[in-house]
DNA sequence: AATTAGTAATGTTTATTATACAATATATGT
DNA sequence: ACATATATTGTATAATAAACATTACTAATT
């Protein structure tokens, strides 16, 4: 009975999401050792004896993307006895919002974003966290403006539109979109437009420092789930 | 450094929460072992290996209070490294709701409940947890009605008002908050009638089974809090 | 210089929901 | 019958959400 409490092993497992070609991406590592190999998965680590379990996920998502400081919240612990078909690894798995202009991943054929409506076969529970993960990003969103963690430090309307459609699945429309965005604390409209485009350009907005759990405006409608 | 992968403990911790006497409680065992002996503590107890998270949770749920099909949920993870004072124990901590008229808690010098807002001092980081445990109460009371899984089987408008004051530690008004519970989902009336009251008797309302995660009308107004 | 094309920007009306607020009804005990 | 304590009920106003289409602007083309 003590012997079968110390074999419990207890990993952080990271859902990093960020916005790649106008669609949701998440980071994925291919295996390279059993079970599962070369099977893509999340990328996670164990926890180490000195390190609580934020710092475990900061630590794995800093490895991956060389990114700090970004949104990083605990998301569910799973700990089916069976989700690892060799010894019993129970995961604290995370999520991570990231903008891609702060990614430096060094993409490979092990380590891939990968648009989240087309996954490939995942190891382990992994398909069952990313999809939850989905689901506690759209509640965020629900809340706050949390979808500025995915868009760039300078942002036109639009794009944080898509962003917001994205994440929702669902059409918005453009007039109350904007109408409700501008009443958001910390959007903050600059003297600059956007270029990349050859027709109109878009003005510009960037977020000034919000302190997440701060006080917010809820933002999108929410569902009337329980 | 595989070693030290062996020696993380996991543990879950309940925090068990009912109505008494007008307040909310939370039930609290005595530790007769050291750390921390003769502090209270939430119960508790090391996950087996051949159990899940919420197997682990529901078990030691029916050992401290033998009720059964209540409404439990993962609440966090708490694995700072200094949280145990002796070895590293990480702790899967959930949340229980239950209706006092389903306990069946032999109280004693060691196992007692407590209003969440005097509690004595305890062991662990134990009062973070059941601080977390209030939150998220008031987040779900936010989303869906879940007060009635602290509500007799028959109940008052009344006694289900004083339940949400209690959780969200705010005063409603009557008439509002009467409109608003009847087009409340699931919610019957009853013709039968309280008679503890010396007064006029109010008519008594039940929930027909809800399932948790259906479509629900969401109920008390969300703080616009992120 | 005028035209075209594509995206950006904007306002009003209606419906729904939330809030504020006080008088009447009913059973019990004296 | 009267006093008392609690139960029950409605309306007016404010705030928020939802539905919906046209004009403005710039760059590229002719």
């Amino acid at each position: 009975m003590f012997n079968e409490i110390k074999t419990h092993e207890i990993t952080v497992d990271i859902v990093i999401l960020t916005i790649k070609n106008d669609a949701l991406n998440v980071l994925l590592v291919k295996r390279n050792n059993e079970p599962f190999k070369d099977k893509w998965a999340i990328p996670g680590g164990y926890v180490r004896m000195s390190e609580n379990l934020d710092e475990a996920a900061m630590r794995v998502l800093k490895e991956k993307t060389n990114v700090e400081n970004i949104y990083l919240e605990q998301l569910y612990t799973f700990g089916d006895p069976l989700r690892h078909p060799v010894s019993r690894v129970i995961t604290c798995a995370y999520f991570a919002l990231i903008r891609s202009e702060d990614v430096e991943v060094v993409t490979s054929d092990d380590l891939a974003w990968h648009n989240v409506s087309e996954l490939p076969p995942l190891a382990f529970d992994h398909k069952e966290i990313i999809e939850y993960s989905l689901k506690r990003t759209r509640e965020r969103l629900e809340m706050c403006p949390v979808a500025y963690q995915l868009l760039n430090e300078k942002f036109t309307l639009t794009e944080m539109q898509k962003a917001y459609e994205m994440i929702m699945e669902k059409k918005l429309d453009k007039r109350n979109f904007r109408k409700k965005v501008v009443t958001t604390e910390g959007l903050r409209e600059l003297n600059e437009f956007s270029k990349s485009s050859s027709k109109r350009p878009a003005r510009l907005y960037t977020f000034d420092n919000i302190k997440l759990n701060s006080k917010r405006a809820h933002f999108i409608k929410k569902e009337k789930q329980c």
